[in-house]
DNA sequence: TCTGGGGTCCTAGGACCC
DNA sequence: TCTGGGGTCCTAGGACCC
């Protein structure tokens, strides 16, 4: 016989425009005025990142510009990011969190997921998220909201009901009045596109696409489509992982050039950062990467992107910035570049059994022979030389 | 609306094999 | 001989989230 599961007690805990808090808490003197996180104008970093609730108001949004920010709320706060603070934020909130269960997952440096299922005491489960709110509050300077539901999903939907300092209960029973009448857009992974998709079908409101037909809109729109439709009717059966944050699958970094370029010195300078950063990021997790992406955008935005798989570990700023080089040369089509991106993938931890040799403290030669060995892999791949022949182009 | 940077997951099409 | 169909794996690109 099949036994009742009960159900399960799934918080969704959700910083309220964690930054621009963040930015407040060692502000006092930025206390209820309209403040925005955005990097520098000038070298094109310039876009909206998070804002505090009075500028919102006033209309300021995220990916606004800060030219345009400014226009319609001219005595905006613009500060400039410190993601070191905010990471070490993060740190200490998902410290917090794991006092009241160790089934805490971190799902973004403002979000996490934590499952209650288990807790030990009888406390009712709003009752001890008002607490850890509160507590998140004073101990931090921070406000929250937290959603509380049978499954992650639910729970997400939840928090996002009443922000700020907003505490949701979403139960099963609550779906039909709560959630399906919502516009079809505020289904979380349904973005623009899938948006405009589903209203030419005369899905408009969550509460249509849970009553289609399933099969239908497998057929229509294939697994995305079915994770929503279940989402729609409030299954989802994912655990909280307190692992997955640390599994990561990929690692990378990008930037947008202060000017689009064709100088072939800016590009090599630009890919020679990154694949610094990349290093130490590398260095960092302990692991060695089997797997590199070049990604190219150009000034209409299109982007190209070319992958790599190597059969040497890939690690240090030479091989990376080799690799990258090659595949650069490989596929850019002359036009002027907007941004460039290195990322990083197919890892394996560098501590492991699979590799005695302690690769950050290793010889200058050997590093030579490794490096050497990546080159001929390339031209191997690739066509015989073309890594001389970017050295070529990068000399003229 | 002239649009950053960090990620994850899914899909369509080609290569290759039997 | 110009020609089937199924399965698997790989990769580039797109959509989405914070």
């Amino acid at each position: 016989m099949t036994q009742q599961k009960r159900a399960r007690v799934i918080f969704h805990v959700d910083m309220n425009s964690f930054y621009a808090s963040v930015e407040r808490a060692h502000h006092p003197e930025w206390r209820g005025k309209p403040l925005a996180i955005a990097g520098n104008e000038a070298e094109r970093h310039g876009i909206i990142v998070t804002s505090s609730y009075e500028a919102r108001r006033q209309g300021v949004r995220t990916t606004m510009t800060v030219h345009e920010a400014l226009k319609i709320c001219p005595n905006l706060i613009v500060k400039p990011p410190d993601f070191d603070c905010y990471r070490k934020t993060s740190d200490l909130l998902f410290q917090l969190l794991r006092q009241y269960t160790d089934q805490v997952e971190k799902a973004s440096i403002d979000e996490g997921y934590m499952d209650l299922s288990q807790r030990a005491s009888g406390e009712h489960p709003l009752a001890l998220a008002k607490r850890l709110q509160q507590d998140i509050l004073t101990k931090l300077k921070l406000p929250c909201s937290i959603g509380i539901a049978p499954n992650k999903f639910l729970a997400k939907m939840a928090s996002d009901m009443k922000k700020p300092l907003g505490l949701t209960v979403l139960r099963k029973r609550d779906i039909q009045e709560k959630m399906w009448p919502l516009p079809i857009g505020n289904l979380i992974g349904v973005g623009k596109k899938t948006e405009e998709k589903l209203k030419r079908i005369g899905i408009v409101t969550i509460g249509i696409l849970a009553n289609r037909d399933q099969s239908d809109i497998f057929q229509r729109y294939g697994q995305n489509g079915l994770k929503l439709w279940e989402h729609a009717n409030g299954i989802d059966a994912r655990p909280v992982d307190p692992d997955a944050w640390d599994r990561y699958k990929s690692i990378g970094h990008s930037v947008t050039l202060p000017q689009d370029t064709r100088l072939i010195e800016t590009i090599r300078k630009t890919l020679d950062g990154l694949s610094d950063k990349l290093e130490k990021k590398v260095k960092g997790e302990h692991v060695a990467s089997y797997e590199l992406t070049l990604v190219i955008r150009y000034s209409d935005w299109k982007t190209q992107s070319k992958q790599f798989t190597l059969n040497q570990p890939l690690y240090a700023k030479e091989t990376i910035l080799d690799s990258a080089w090659k595949l650069f040369c490989l596929i850019w089509n002359g036009q002027k570049v907007r941004l460039l991106g290195i990322t990083l993938s197919e890892f394996q931890p560098i501590s492991g059994a699979s590799k005695q040799l302690d690769l950050f403290h290793y010889k200058e030669d050997a590093k030579e022979e490794h490096r050497y060995e990546l080159i001929e892999q390339i031209n191997d791949q690739f066509g015989r030389g073309s890594i001389q022949s970017a050295s070529t182009l990068l000399s003229e």
